[in-house]
Formats: C-alpha cells, sequence, structure tokens
DNA sequence: CGTCAGCTTGATTACTTTCAATTGTTGTGG
DNA sequence: CCACAACAATTGAAAGTAATCAAGCTGACG
C-alpha cells in the first residue's frame, strides 16, 4: 500500500463523477465527510464486505471497479451489479438498518473511501436533496434488478449472455474507444451474471465469436457488431 | 359503484395498517392529503396502472389484493410483489419521475385512493421520517427483488413452487385461521410468479399435494406442512 | 518445471417447455 | 334457467435446452 504514490483529493475537490450522489453537497457537509472518511485498499479479488456483515458505513469508491453479488442456498454466485469510480456502495444496507446482503468484491485493485456512518446520516437528514438523490439510486437499483429478473427468468441463455455484453460494454465501456470491453472476467463470472453455467458461457461465447458479432481474444472480448448482439440480447428500449 | 354503501375514513382516522408509511406523518399533513384523494374503485383483473403510462399520483389501497407484475419481451408476465390493504403502490415511478415499469392489476375488487403526486411530494420534503419510511420500503422491495432474481436464477420448478406458496402464506395468511391460503389465483399466476409455465406449475402443485404438503381443493389450496413446504422450497432465514 | 486455476470440448442426463387434445368452470345473453 | 362462449385446468407425448460429468488443455507463476 504505497499511499505515498497516491494522490488524494478530499472529498471538497472530488471530481471523480459528476454526477454522483454528493454532487449537489455543500461545501461545509463536504468538509464535515472529508474529516470523517477512512482510506482502505483492496487488492483484485479481495472482498470490500461480506454478506451479513454489520453494517458499519458507506463505500466510496475512488478507483477501481467492484462486483455486488448475491450467493444462492447451494452457494453458487450470482452478480447482482457493478459499482465502479465514483460509484458509492453499502447504502441499501446502512439505510435500512440492515446486514450487508449482497457482497461486495474488487474486481480490480481499488481504493476506496468509508464514509462514517453516523455523518453519513446527519447529512443526509439535513440535505433534502442528497436525501433525494439516495431515493433514485434506490429506485435505480430496484428498475435494474427487477428487469434483470424478467430477463432471466424468461430469455434463453444466448439472450442473456448477450444481454450480459450490452451491459459489460454500457457500464465499463472500451479500451481506448475500440472495440475490447473495459474489464477483465472470467468466464465463470460472466456465468455468474447470466445467471449460467461456465460450460454454457464458454459454447455461446465461441457461438458468437463465429457469428461475428464478437471476437474473443484471449480473455478479452471485443464487440464487433453491437446492434447484432443487442438484437441477440432481444433488448428494446 | 355503490359508494353509499361504504364507509370511507378520512386519511386523519385511517386504520388501515399499523405501519404504513404515513403512520408517522402529522395530523396536518394527513389533513392535506385528504383534501387532495380521490376515490377509486376497480374490478377484479382491472388494471390499476399501465407500464409506460406517466406518473400522476400515489395509489393507496384501501381495500383489495393488488398484483405488480412485469412483462417480458416475449409478452410473457413475471410477477415482481404483491400490494393489499394498506401499502402504497407507483411511488418508485413517482419519486424517479418515470414511467410506471410494472403494471398493477386488481386480483379482486379493490379500493383504491389516488393521492396527488404534487401535495404527496410537498409533505414528503418536510417530513424526514416520511422520506426514511419511503427510503426503506425501496430497500426492502430491493432486497425482495434481489432475493427473488437468485430464487428464480437458480433454484428448481418445484423449489420455486414451494417458495411462492411460502410467499403467498406469508403476505395473504390463511382463511379465519385455517389452512386455506387467503388469495385466489390461477394456476397460470401462480407459474407468473415462479417464472414457469402453467402446465409445469399444475404438475407440480400435483407432485407436493401428493407429498402431503399441499392439499388442492378446487383453486384454494391449503398448506397442510409449512415446514415442510419451507424445507422443499430449500428457505433458510 | 510443476502446479494450479481457468478454459475448452464432448457425451450424457435431467428438467422443463411446448404442443395438442380434453375436460371443467364461469359468466352472460336470450 | 339454459346454451354458449370464453377461460381455466388437466394430462400425455415429444422436443429442446441447459446442466452435469468427465477429461484434456493452456498459460501464469513461484
Amino acid at each position: 500500500m504505497k499511499r505515498g504514490k497516491i494522490e488524494i483529493k478530499p472529498c471538497t475537490e472530488c471530481t471523480v463523477s459528476s454526477n454522483g450522489v454528493f454532487c449537489s453537497v455543500s461545501e461545509k457537509n463536504l468538509g464535515i465527510l472529508d474529516q470523517a472518511r477512512g482510506s482502505n485498499f483492496y487488492k483484485k479479488g479481495q472482498t470490500i464486505f461480506y454478506e451479513g456483515n454489520h453494517t458499519n458505513g458507506l463505500f466510496c469508491i475512488y478507483s477501481g471497479k467492484v462486483k455486488l453479488s448475491k450467493l444462492g442456498e447451494n452457494g453458487k454466485e450470482q452478480i447482482i451489479r457493478f459499482a465502479k469510480t465514483g460509484n458509492i456502495l453499502g447504502y441499501r444496507s446502512l439505510l435500512s438498518n440492515d446486514t450487508y446482503h449482497a457482497p461486495a468484491t474488487a474486481m480490480e485493485d481499488c481504493h476506496v473511501f468509508l464514509l462514517s456512518k453516523d455523518r453519513f446520516m446527519e447529512i443526509l437528514e439535513s440535505d433534502p436533496k442528497l436525501s433525494m438523490n439516495i431515493v433514485q439510486l434506490l429506485s435505480n437499483d430496484l428498475k435494474s434488478a427487477e428487469q434483470l429478473l424478467i430477463d432471466i427468468a424468461q430469455k434463453s441463455v444466448i439472450e442473456r449472455i448477450s444481454e450480459s455484453l450490452v451491459l459489460l460494454q454500457k457500464t465499463f465501456g472500451y479500451v481506448n474507444g475500440g472495440k475490447t470491453i473495459n474489464v477483465a472476467l472470467t468466464r465463470s463470472e460472466i456465468a455468474d451474471i447470466a445467471g449460467t453455467t461456465t460450460e454454457t458461457t464458454i459454447r455461446t461465447l465461441v457461438q458468437l465469436d463465429k457469428e461475428g458479432i464478437i471476437k474473443l481474444v484471449d480473455k478479452k472480448i471485443n464487440i464487433l457488431d453491437l446492434q447484432k448482439l443487442i438484437q441477440r440480447a432481444k433488448i428494446y428500449d
């Protein structure tokens, strides 16, 4: 953890996101947050919080990519959503004063701030704009979760895999403007997004490759024809 | 619509729920709500709001049962959650200023109040307790949606059907303390909860009946052994 | 250079859907 | 009140999809 090498801005000068939940918060309150934050580093694969653990604060991602998953009774993982630079984590559990219900894992090396629960709640109560932002965050999460539910319940594997790739592209974009999706995932993780098995994922990716829609290069996935991929995913919106 | 026969209390004297979101709201604000509400009646099967329609208010269920569903691209329905007396509907769309994204349908004759959007937002902004209640409502919805997602993604049909029955029992209880689940659903609707087909649902219900866990009497479902049903659903919590 | 984790492929099996046909139930208009 | 239409439930057979099981491969890394 070579903190000396990393430039860390105070919350008051945060530029990681132009539309984050804290963007509308006053300088004064950001200053309070600043005093109450702790800096954490996680290596790829490390767990940021576990399912069932008690909530001790709000996580704010300064850099890196994180997956939120949920384990079924049989231990199989389902990825619920992703979080990246500028996103916050753990608000659902914090706000309903619950334990974490979806473990978060670093998909690459991450730098995360932990904001004190008390301080956050304090600001939340005095800042209607922030509270509205949180409500919208929850609403959007709910909307996505319900959409994912429908997709997993009703779509075929190739549709779900295609949709997963579209989602990844939308979320993480391309590597310097090219066609390679800007995130490193194992086949097994892609399976955990689409709600299927590793083997089926591999076969399906190969099929999409053969169809000329994507191009598999090592572990990287290139999207050759996003429109066709969207068609394959049966996304109409 | 024989309104004359139905006794309608003002919001200030509402007793439909002891833990509803409005329970903590002041008399004064309830009075405001009261002035701004409209009374609507829906027959069984009627749609209260459609997917894609613009949000014009908040629905509060005075009596009756409602299902919120979502349609897949192929037109197949997935039931997302239920609402009954004392629950509110449409808050997600209203709060994120979105169109309705999950249509609501009356499962039996319903009496529903429509609260004005403006009036509600007004009170919401002045009442931190209410806004906290809403946040918790959203949090809980999100939690359930994610749980349902895992279940549909990972459980077998018999587990999902079993779980659906447990959910129905928890939500609607028994008919006068007996063993009959207090809600009327078609096989097709049960299928839409569990994310399967009507035929498979029928076969599965028959199997549970043969196992002595439930007893099918006409369209009513009796739960003979709730513990075994929970086991069959692989619910551990 | 061995090991381990991830990737790939093939064969088999199990589960669920789909299609088709029949019966039962309900509500409605004559 | 009955006949009919529309919807709901049921059952069987066939087809399809994806999971599972087994085995070999590949590449990164100590």
